[in-house]
DNA sequence: CCAGCTTCTGAAATCGTTTACATCAGCGCC
DNA sequence: GGCGCTGATGTAAACGATTTCAGAAGCTGG
């Protein structure tokens, strides 16, 4: 006894009146007069009428998904992204596909993945699309389509949502500097990703800005991750002339050192001030308590994706690659100390 | 100038056969002369022929998509599950819808949601469904496209896998009673929770095996987060008869039993032993290094989407809720100690 | 040489909507 | 009264694939 899922047609049975106003009860309602809207939307009640989406696209001839480009889902720091940009999304007609870039560009797959991408808009937070892969992914060279949150492309017209990373960086050098800090390294991101250059190049300002001299190898080549953090260690414990901070350019970096330089000798606060950047959860209740720079990472989603929106309701009006950008904070613990 | 996409209709006009033929090639090629089939092979490639997968699933009947279903998208232990999925999924001929449960349920919307998600299969790692929100999601009474993962429900008859939570706890009970510790207490998920449920019980049963005394008061309720564990912190640390050795429902409540405990002026692994539940990446980078019981998420991921295409691919074939157990394993890091 | 198979291909119906166009009633206005 | 306009609705043609059904061609065996 399989029961059969009505349709619009069952509905203008019901209704006793045509399909195609039933449909106008659905999208249109304002071109029906008052008596047949009710009568119709009783019957759609009465029937428990669910449109299906897959006939709709078809015939609006649109996907009615978007897709989330993430670097790497196992990677925790995007996951409160996602959730900021499915938040808004799945309020929206669309529905969320949420891919693995990292792993298909493994498998050789991401360009055919792109080509086949049958999708109405795409917020990617990989910033590290090659020219190829981009004009896979805008076909229509409207680009109209295609929002990029928290990492971007330089110099490419996309719209984008991001962190304020040069403000994020002088907060932190001058944090650092406050508390009597003249010698600050800095562990990096990983090469050829524009938060890597932001952050270090912001740094490198402000510290030219405070007047502080630097060392060629206090500028720690990393990649965002806990390993490189803890191999970071080993190599700040070993200089001569050795810094009295360091600025890493994430908090899973930031444990990474604090750990390395544990098993080197070196204890933090005491000897050795450490700043953060992302303030993700566990920095409250790491041992110490991380110094770090606070992205709103939720808003970061929620901003890409009405961007998103805006762009989709209405390709003509939103032409302009708008930049938005998401202020960061300084959030003080206990990673830092006083210069003796 | 558009460039129109090319529809099946103009392969067929190149390769010079008819519509029928070009499907046929696309999904039964077997059932075409090879002669055929190579020409209209290189029609496609020529034309650069995408099908359309609107088009393609009205007319099959299905939606081409299945939604994972996970309890918080803000919570960094899920997503390496999620990268399992993915993986898999994302290979199929299915695209991935993944929806944050909890947050929607907030909002009133999951019912809603259910009832008009269109979707083939569904992979919840959710496992606090209440009986109405199961009736939307199963509406043809099969049951065959919901499979769990991770959580499970209790007596439901949906396959699911899960990882061997009762092996997990007996594997940290041994290791700590190896250490000499008879006094264990353990911080447990939150109420109504399955994995709270196992674990604890899994905990009880391996200490009455061991013969070892309980007190009521050793078993604090917590909810697998930071602050639950940070908190249990401080009612251990007040207690007059305390235990040598904590046993976790989750490394994060670990993490932030430590912090606390600092705070309170005990050491770990000095003045208490403390092992986790999951191995999340930063456990190896904790100070002190967690040990812990290790989770093969990315396992978990990888085969629940597999049962669950093998239960799309097959209806029929797949009737018994199969229960599929990943095992878990004890990683010794630094947290615990020999009991003085 | 023809009946009866196979094997291959094409014509046309179909999936469930939306929407361009046609129709028709009612109304105001000269 | 006839004309044009507006507003409300219906008819039927899309949207782009898959699939049923039937027919054509090629074989086999008697």
């Amino acid at each position: 006894m399989v029961n059969k899922v009505t349709k619009i047609q069952d509905v203008a049975k019901v209704a006793g009146v045509s399909t195609a106003t039933v449909s106008r009860a659905l999208s249109n309602p304002e071109l029906l007069s008052k008596a047949t809207r009710e009568v119709v939307n009783d019957a759609i009640r009465s029937t428990g009428y669910r449109v299906n989406h897959t006939a709709r696209n078809l015939r609006k001839q649109r996907t009615g998904a978007v897709m989330i480009l993430v670097p790497n889902l196992g990677n925790p720091f995007f996951s409160q992204i996602l959730a900021g940009l499915s938040e808004v999304l799945s309020n929206s007609e669309y529905s969320v596909l949420i891919t693995d870039s990292s792993e298909r560009r493994q498998k050789g797959k991401l360009l055919d993945y792109f080509q086949d991408a049958q999708v109405d808009g795409i917020v990617s937070l990989d910033g590290n699309l090659s020219q190829e892969e981009l004009a896979r992914l805008d076909p229509g060279q409207s680009g109209s389509g295609l929002v990029f949150a928290c990492e971007w492309i330089r110099d490419a017209p996309y719209p984008s949502v991001r962190s304020d990373n040069k403000d994020g960086a002088r907060l932190a050098m001058r944090h650092l500097y406050a508390l009597g800090h003249r010698d600050i390294a800095h562990i990096t991101g990983p090469e050829g990703n524009v938060l890597t250059e932001v952050r270090r190049d912001g740094m490198i300002a402000e510290r030219q800005n405070l007047g502080l001299s630097m060392q060629d190898d206090w500028v720690i080549r990393g990649d965002f991750s806990l390993q490189s953090g803890f191999e970071a260690a080993a190599r700040i414990a070993d200089m001569k002339h050795r810094p009295t901070a360091v600025f890493c350019a994430s908090d899973q970096v930031a444990f990474g050192l604090v750990t390395g330089l544990k098993q080197a000798g070196l204890s933090v606060p005491e000897d050795m001030s450490v700043v953060g950047f992302d303030d993700i959860e566990l920095a409250a209740f790491y041992d110490p308590a991380l110094t770090t720079i606070r992205q709103d990472r939720h808003a970061l989603g929620v901003r890409a994706a009405n961007l998103l929106l805006d762009r989709l309701a209405d390709p003509a009006a939103h032409q302009d690659p708008k930049v938005e950008q998401v202020d960061v904070s300084l959030v003080v613990r206990d990673s830092c100390r006083a210069r003796p």
